[in-house]
DNA sequence: TCATATGTGAAACTGAGTGTCACGGTAGCC
DNA sequence: GGCTACCGTGACACTCAGTTTCACATATGA
C-alpha cells in the first residue's frame, strides 16, 4: 500500500467518523434544541468522547455547519468554469447551480437542516459569518474573468447580493415547506436585482434599459 | 416630578452608565483585541462588577454592538418618510444616508469600530446576525410603501442587497483608511445592482448618477 | 417612618472551548 | 517477529462566558 493510498485510508476513516458524528448531531439538535443539547450528550450519544467530538469540529456549531465547508471554493470553480462572455450576474446564478444540487438530492434533511439553522441564532450568525468568508473567493472569481487582478466593488456587491439572493430563495423554500421549487425562487430572486450592467466582459443579451452605474 | 419625568431621570442616569461601559469596552477592545479581554477586565476597568456589565450588555459582543440597536426601525422609518412615487431602490438607498450619518460625525471612531469588528471574527458573525433580523422591518416599510400586506420575493432580496452595499462600501471605505467618501462608495455600490426593474408604484426617476447626497 | 421597588455586588453553577498528558493500537523498519 | 515512532483517543484541569440566586443598599412613595 503507498503513502497516498494509506494517507487515503485514514481519510476515508476519519470522514466516516466524521459523517457518524454530524448524523447524530443533527438528530439531536432537531429532537431537543441546539441549546439544549450539550457537548457531552453528543459525545455520549456518538460513542467518542468529548475531546474527540471537539477535535472533529472546532465548536458545537460546526457539526452542522462543516457541511458547507468548502462551498467557496465550489462556487469559485463553477464561476471560473463558466463562458468568458458571460455577465457576472448570470455567472453567479449558474455558479449557484452547483451548490443547490444538494437540496435537491435529500430535500426532507436540507429543509430540516434549513429549518434549523434558521431558527438557532447561534447556528444563523455563524452561518451569516462563513458565508461572509465565502465572498473574497466569488470576488476573486469575477476578476479573474474579468481580466483584473483587483476586484471592483461592483463586483464585490454582485458577489454579495448572489448569496442574499440564495438565502432569501431558501428562505422562501423553507416557509413553503419545501412546496415551491428552489431553482425558481433563485430565478426569482436574481430577476429581482437583473438587469444591471455585466460586470464581466460584454454587456448582457437582450436586456432592456441597461443602468448606468459604474 | 411626575411619573414620566422620574422614569427618564433614571433612564438618563442608565443612558450615561452604559455610555461610559462602552467607552471603556471599545478602548480596552482596540487595545488589547477583542479576545484578550474578559468580562472581569471590562468591569474593573470600568469601576463596576462583573454582574453589573453583563446587566447592560447581555453579552461581549453587545458592549460594541448595541451602538447599533433600533437602525432597522431607523430604517424603516426612514423608508416609509421616503416619497410613495420612489422606486424601492432609490428609497433604500435614501434611508441608509440616515446611518452613515454617525459615520461623518466621528470618522476617526467609526473607522476603529468598524476594523475591530470586522477583524473580529466574533464580533463580525454578531454583527451579521443582528444586520439579518433587521431585514423583516425593511421587507415590511417595503411592502407598506407598496400597498402590500406580504413583503414580495423581490422586495425582500432588494432589503437584503441594500444592506450589502452598505457592508461592501463600509468595507472599502475601511481599506482605504477612511479616505474615500463613504457616500460616494455607498452609490457606486448601488450602482452596481442599479435599473433593476422598480418594486415601487413607479419607474425610478431621472436620478442621475452619483449625485451623492442626502 | 415604614414599605417597596430598583440597582448593584457576591457567589455558585453550567457549559464551551483550550491545552496537556498518558495510553494503546497501527504502520513502517530492521 | 519484534522494535520504534506516530497518531488517534480519552481523561483531566483550566479559563472564561453567561445564568441564576440571594443579600444589601438606596431612594421613592404613602
Amino acid at each position: 500500500m503507498n503513502e497516498a493510498a494509506r494517507g487515503s485510508t485514514r481519510d476515508i476513516a476519519r470522514a466516516a467518523v466524521r459523517a457518524e458524528l454530524t448524523r447524530v448531531a443533527l438528530e439531536l439538535f432537531r429532537r431537543d434544541g441546539f441549546a439544549q443539547v450539550t457537548l457531552d450528550d453528543l459525545a455520549t450519544a456518538a460513542g467518542v468522547s468529548r475531546s474527540t467530538f471537539l477535535r472533529y469540529f472546532g465548536t458545537k456549531e460546526d457539526a452542522v455547519l462543516a457541511a458547507f465547508d468548502g462551498s467557496d471554493r465550489r462556487l469559485a470553480d463553477a464561476l471560473r468554469a463558466r463562458p468568458a462572455d458571460e455577465d457576472d450576474w448570470t455567472a453567479l446564478r449558474r455558479a449557484l447551480d452547483t451548490l443547490i444540487v444538494r437540496y435537491r438530492q435529500d430535500p426532507a434533511g436540507s429543509l430540516a437542516t434549513t429549518r434549523l439553522v434558521r431558527e438557532t441564532p447561534a447556528l444563523r450568525a455563524r452561518n451569516l459569518e462563513k458565508q461572509y468568508t465565502w465572498r473574497p473567493a466569488l470576488e476573486a472569481a469575477l476578476a479573474e474573468r474579468a481580466g483584473a487582478e483587483q476586484p471592483t466593488l461592483a463586483q464585490s456587491v454582485r458577489a454579495a447580493a448572489a448569496l442574499d439572493c440564495l438565502n432569501v430563495a431558501l428562505d422562501h423554500w423553507l416557509v413553503s415547506d419545501g412546496e415551491l421549487d428552489l431553482v425558481r425562487l433563485l430565478d426569482e430572486a436574481f430577476a429581482a436585482l437583473a438587469a444591471q450592467r455585466p460586470g464581466g466582459t460584454k454587456r448582457p443579451g437582450g436586456t432592456k434599459r441597461a443602468g448606468r452605474g459604474q
